[in-house]
DNA sequence: TGACAAAATATGTACCTACATATTACCGTT
DNA sequence: AACGGTAATATGTAGGTACATATTTTGTCA
């Protein structure tokens, strides 16, 4: 970072951002090759490289060999989304975390489950549901189907003291994960269970996961009407 | 990539990824310095940092300075978001995109406008509700804010031809943004704009953008009932 | 014992070199 | 003009060296 001699790449990156940004490049321009933007700014060449390199995973500016680099004709809004624990989320927000196991059960994984999963024949899965709260009030409630064959401990876990979530966050890794955000209404049990009005609009985040090929887990967190989520800092 | 001889980055990533997922060092461990791993593969150093960078960047490691890596200790589950334009969006499912101006006009900005600006005074802006439209149904409903001071071309902008998503995204590149996910009932004006029930659940993605410190605008794109964000491929 | 300074140490960055790889561009042939 | 093969070229990656930087650990002195 040397403020003095050296150029940083992070400074060479936030002097081609501003360029795009002052609009002296933009959407579908190609800019100078890194070797002579190296040049220009008396650095070396792989500087630019990590410069360039981290506007194109920002969604930037595009780059390919012999193609050179340039802005990104069809800009996309590009965000990272942490989800954390929800255990962990309750407590950073300062309230007090409770969790309550709903039900644990084997049934047979409906047609959803299945397809979210990507396998051909239904089975039997451990099905999980529990409420998290915040403050003692409802805050999340999750309906899980978890995949016996891959995490055969679950069987000997009553997840009535740590949540499913807590558990398998810990204890199982993903290699592969799925996530959608979809938008419900409250049917009467839900309503009863998040203490909200039937017929709420209710935030859905959808998460699959698998090791490898082998599928692990899919929740739907189902959450209280007005929460939000929200990305960045 | 050299699938033979020497290592490569990411070939270092997966089987550290590798040892995480069978449990060789779970939450919290330790993992050796990148000098010993990169002893242990015969690689150099700077390949095992760039494959340390990789999963610090995915959320399943965290590094620091003297103190070396290791395993996060609460997880976090990390994703990507790309949202593209909705013109890009529409036409990609394969279908035909329309679009519809609603109203343009200044007027005062709410205090919910202001607040996610981070405003002191409340101040007139231009206020944009449009619709986007697929194979000729509602898709969804954008309900702008532009501010006229970051943007002063606006004023001469009718967005009857062209979207303010569209004008805005390829002409007025951001340095900041923020994102948030919510959902909401369907009131009877906008059950009317997008055809659906009243009361019916709807996916509100709301998205704010400055350039450096000064606003550009802030969007609640209000998306038609069974509408999915997904993250990934 | 406690506070503070100094040494030790693991990661972060910058530079340079040498190839690898993916594409585009060019040119000759038909 | 269309095709196809080859050369040219910009980015990607690996290796290696030398420092920079941030912490932790250790050591010293009151």
């Amino acid at each position: 970072m040397t403020s003095d001699s050296r150029l940083s790449w992070r400074e060479v990156r936030d002097r081609i951002h501003e360029q795009i940004l002052t609009g002296r490049y933009g959407p579908g321009d190609r800019l100078p090759r890194d070797a002579d933007i190296a040049e220009d700014l008396s650095c070396a060449r792989s500087t630019v490289q990590r410069a360039m390199q981290d506007l194109s995973d920002s969604g930037l500016v595009e780059r390919r060999r012999k193609g050179g680099t340039r802005v990104r004709a069809e800009p996309v809004t590009r965000a990272t989304l942490d989800i954390p624990i929800t255990r962990r989320e309750v407590e950073q927000s300062g309230a007090r975390y409770g969790y309550q196991l709903i039900r644990r059960r084997m049934a047979p994984a409906p047609r959803g489950v299945v397809a979210a999963f990507g396998l051909g024949a239904p089975r039997p899965m451990l099905r999980v549901e529990a409420l998290h709260l915040s403050d003692g009030r409802p805050y999340i409630f999750e309906d899980r189907w978890i995949c016996p064959e891959t995490s055969p401990e679950v069987q000997n876990l009553d997840f009535t003291g740590q949540s499913a979530n807590e558990w398998l966050v810990l204890n199982k890794p993903y290699s592969r994960l799925d996530l959608r955000f979809y938008a419900i209404s409250a049917n009467t049990r839900l309503a009863d269970l998040l203490e909200a009005e039937p017929g709420a609009a209710l935030l859905v985040i959808e998460r699959t996961t698998w090791i490898e090929d082998a599928p692990i887990t899919t929740v739907k967190a189902i959450t209280t009407p007005g929460y939000q989520l929200l990305t960045g800092t």
